[in-house]
DNA sequence: ATGAAAGCGCTAACAT
DNA sequence: ATGTTAGCGCTTTCAT
């Protein structure tokens, strides 16, 4: 009898303690606990019984020791506020959670060094899968974890990790603002986005220079801005982008922050929107639809997005745990949807078109 | 040499297959691994070396299981869209990840079941410490199992859990906003806001009511609506709440989701604010500075609460490992601040007031 | 149906 | 400084 041990808090429980106390093998109570074919109904009763009156609780580190399948999925994203982000969050935590996994949640903030960390991390505790949003130039030391797992990229991509991805298909979506735009007469029209080093920024910085061109619009590189997906930055820079002598008369904004700060920053320089200026936001946090007229944006199926990745994992790791085949090739794109409300209209001086 | 695992990605690299290349001992290799203090330099090296070239990745769960110490953390929540739980995601992964703790998260969405299942998972995780929002009627086991664990909880209290809390003065906020509008003028004010049943929900209802009284106002039961925490929820009450031949010529609402209801309901509605209602909301995302005249609201210092919470938990489980003496009985309670904007002032019929 | 025994990968005495 | 050995809690043959 071990009793020395009351400090705080102890589950030091285990399987042997159970056996011992009801005079019976350790492996029988293993079996019993584990509804093993052979066992004598009694006997599980009793097990169960004196299993929960002592307390015990299963040890998941030696059960992983010995099976090699852990319960595990890691989740790598560079940031949780995002409404991006916060849905896949959400919804990974329900659906691996009714697989049976837990999500270990690490926030890189794009910190390449982070994410090795979180990486390592993962890696050592055995996680079945794991879902990542890869910084833009992850190190070389990642890559090789990454690339003995089960992974899939979420919402971006990186050339140099072989695994599946899930997106949203961003060129079209800038694509479809711009073209709305001008179809409504505007000719001057601002793209303000991510820096092109993530797939992301580089495939909605595209949309926005093809459609241009598509429509016939010369792409002025001054209505260009790239930049970090901050508040700030947006502020900054639409405030900057009105004051030109040749100011745009409608802005396409890339991201769910950079719309934030355009729109501070026309509600800050009391700009008529879409009188003096037309906006077309990019995702759809709850709130743009009750900003002024409602902002007009790109929305983008989140839940979808969130939904096909985890799907995608647990294809391949199975409900418990069996990996099966890989499928690196698999790139889901879903396709974003222009929602119109009530910041964009034609352009003041357009007003004598055809 | 055994070469037939190729499948998908194994990691079977142990400290052994490492100590047989090299042709030593396997502590040794563990002690070089671990920078044990009496270790040849150049052994180090070259086990290091070679541990990489084979690709060996630490077992963590071996490691628990000799040494009784996860490196995890369990973070369980009812949601995590939620302002105040997106922000403590946030902190507690930045802050659990530099005192090198892996951040495992549970979204509970309050049922007491997943809640349950949860907080067994993380026992047989055997990790570190739970910080947790209790749902509003944990289930007995749910108590039993938290008994047994570094516990802080989290923004929500529950009588039967004894450990250390963080909460933000839910009647204190609530009680400034319906100060601040009876000195306007506001005679009948309403409320709205979450049930009783959890902390949060009876502490705002009480400073409600208390401040009502203090002010020398009625408390009309009419004007008290208590529901989900759902936007839909408070789109409807409100609009009902206009509707009523006695209207209030303000509204409290006591969550941030019921805020936005109540917002959009106003703007359904095209009512005037703050001429026909004024309007206090709670929590503040970044938005409610945006919207309209910028929506006056109670403040939580997220942040703070946050931190709070892991510092309370890292005390007790030690930067790495060594669980020191409980302290269940610290309440941290942080106070909430007003923040005037635009959807506050005087109702249009006390204009005539000295 | 149950018991005995081995071993998963690791750390930590204890030897040397 | 390094090797030997035992054992953490569990599952899983292999006997019985």
């Amino acid at each position: 009898v071990k009793n020395r041990k009351r400090p705080a808090a102890v589950a030091n429980v285990t399987i042997k303690d159970v056996a011992e106390r009801l005079g019976i093998s350790h492996s029988t109570v293993s079996r019993a606990l584990n509804d093993h074919p052979y066992t004598n109904a009694e006997t599980k009763r009793r097990v169960n019984e004196t299993a929960a009156a002592l307390g015990y609780v299963a040890n998941a580190g030696a059960r992983t020791l010995r099976s090699a399948a852990s319960t595990l999925i890691g989740l790598i994203l560079p940031d949780v506020q995002n409404e991006i982000f916060s849905v896949a969050t959400k919804v990974l935590a329900n659906r691996c959670a009714n697989a049976g996994y837990q999500l270990v949640l690490s926030v890189t903030e794009d910190d390449p060094s982070v994410e090795l960390k979180h990486v390592e991390a993962f890696r050592q505790a055995r996680a079945m899968g794991i879902i990542i949003t890869p910084s833009p130039e992850p190190l070389e030391k990642t890559l090789a974890l990454l690339s003995s797992t089960v992974v899939v990229q979420f919402s971006r991509r990186h050339r140099q990790i072989n695994a599946p991805s899930v997106a949203a298909h961003g060129e079209r979506g800038i694509s479809a603002a711009v073209t709305h735009l001008a179809q409504l007469g505007h000719r001057r029209i601002a793209y303000l986005g991510m820096p092109a080093d993530r797939s992301t920024g580089a495939e909605r910085l595209l949309g926005y220079t093809r459609a241009m061109k598509l429509c016939g619009l010369a792409v002025d590189p001054g209505l260009i801005q790239l930049g970090p997906t901050r508040i700030e930055f947006a502020r900054a820079t639409v405030t900057s982008l009105l004051h030109l002598k040749q100011a745009p008369t409608a802005i396409v904004l890339g991201t769910a922050d950079l719309t934030q700060g355009g729109i501070e920053a026309l509600r800050a320089g009391e700009v008529a929107v879409p009188a003096a200026v037309s906006v077309v936001g990019f995702g759809d946090p709850s709130w743009f639809k009750l900003w002024g007229p409602g902002i007009s944006t790109i929305g983008v199926p989140l839940v979808e997005l969130a939904e096909a990745a985890v799907s995608l994992l647990l294809r391949q790791i199975g409900p418990h745990g069996e990996t099966s085949g890989s499928q690196s090739q698999t790139q889901i794109v879903l396709d974003p949807f222009l929602i119109l409300r009530g910041t964009t209209a034609p352009p003041a001086a357009a007003q004598r078109r055809p």
